[in-house]
DNA sequence: TTGCCGATTTGATTCAAATCAAGGTACCAT
DNA sequence: ATGGTACCTTGATTTGAATCAAATCGGCAA
């Protein structure tokens, strides 16, 4: 008879100033005693299941969410029911960014795997960041640094190739696993192929097509969800000089 | 023989709280006194003529720039040249946000026609906002929008055909020119086939053709530079419904 | 374990937009 | 005025990715 391990939600009492990705996330740069402050705003919301939403188009801002574990996609949608990923979101981003201009989400957040967040009471934060200057030019950052992001994201949809354009996701994917200490070798797909098209405007034939093709040229190893990258120099190359670029 | 006319460089005098974007701009929303403390840290900056850079990627951020009169397109660069074109800037709008992250210009603000700008030193900025709610809460809005516009941008690259994205196209700079009072019907294209082919993805040639195929339809009437909307309706039914939609 | 359903792969075919090509037009500088 | 240059239009052809189609795979639930 195996012992009954009592349940104890710790990670839900993590607090920022222990948390391993507060150099990635909202506090960075900030010292223990403004790490303090920070950390009575913030409040550990109940973990979300694979497919839940975290929010939806049109509902009202009250907070921000940063995300401590698992992953996110946020998608917007047309009137007609298509729907574009906007992004991809993993340990330490920020979500919700995009509806403080109107006080609405613009977009539905959907936890792609179980996932943890922090909720961060947007009318507390903007108060908190008015006090601790190293807090606001952070947050500035931030948010800039999604704008940069997005300017990427509309390089890479308007003037790259199919794959060309995965070339520069599985790279970017790499490249923030890395950063957040895991492989940037060996990863999980977290999305499924269609969500890869909608996010890189592409079908999901097309990214499987891709796919399989980037793997008998040995660049990658692919078994489902699973992509090992064999030669990244090779990848690189590929983004920035697919060849009589066209588009 | 007529009188010589002393040439008075009123608009460079200009303060925030007579211009006439005031309400559009970055000091919406703040009291007589607010509006004069943020007077002081704007510098207005010799017109720029067609051509012009007001600033280029790479270079180090400074200030942001208001459009007081003019259009700014700004574009973002390949390794190999490519150029996309990220947006098209008018009166009232703030250019520079996505150098915020890492403190460098990430794109190129070229002026399409003769313009003026404000120039707000960022630092400056920072610190007023921290003693002006109203001011941090608007600059918040601002870039805000501008991550919801990119969302925007990204679902027409990535999931509208040549002729719907034109359509919303026309509609944005339509209502953008309607809230400026200017007609929303009859404007002037700024820019060339070429920027506006490389802004929605797609080719010159594909934007004359859509143009043109517009104007036979009776939807709008174009010659050169000037567009006229003539049926405002239709333009909208394109977009979010372009018949079994395929990408 | 088995059955089912959603996800993925792969092939054949189609099609929208790119490319190639050739004039035509407008505007700037001389 | 005039020549030149950049911009635009339109047509013919090509092509990359979408669409259509059909297996196959994998994981979850009964």
């Amino acid at each position: 008879m195996t012992a009954v391990i009592p349940i104890v939600p710790q990670n839900l009492r993590a607090a920022c100033s222990a948390c391993s990705l507060h150099e990635l996330c909202l506090p960075a740069g900030l010292s223990q005693d403004e790490l303090a402050r920070l950390d009575q705003i913030v409040n550990r919301k109940r973990p979300l299941k694979r497919g839940d939403y975290l929010y939806r188009a049109g509902a009202a801002l009250q907070s921000l969410y940063a995300v401590r574990t698992g992953f996110f996609k946020s998608c917007v949608m047309h009137d007609d029911g298509r729907e574009q990923v906007a992004g991809f979101h993993m340990a330490g981003e920020l979500l919700g960014l995009d509806g403080i201009g109107s006080g609405k989400h613009m977009c539905d957040a959907v936890s792609l795997e179980d996932s943890d967040v922090c909720e961060i009471p947007f009318g507390e934060l903007e108060q908190l960041s008015r006090d601790i200057p190293t807090l606001q030019q952070h947050f500035h950052r931030i948010m800039s640094r999604e704008i940069a992001r997005d300017y990427g994201v509309m390089l890479l949809l308007g003037s790259m190739r199919a794959e060309e354009r995965l070339a520069a996701f599985l790279l970017n994917l790499s490249q923030r696993f890395a950063a957040r200490g895991y492989s940037p070798k060996r990863f999980l797909l977290r999305m499924t192929r269609n969500e890869i098209g909608s996010y890189l405007g592409l079908k999901l034939e097309t990214i499987s097509r891709a796919l399989s093709h980037f793997q008998t040229e040995g660049i990658i190893s692919v078994q489902n969800k699973s992509v090992e990258i064999k030669d990244p120099d090779r990848l690189r190359a590929m983004v920035g000089q697919c060849a009589g670029h066209q588009q």
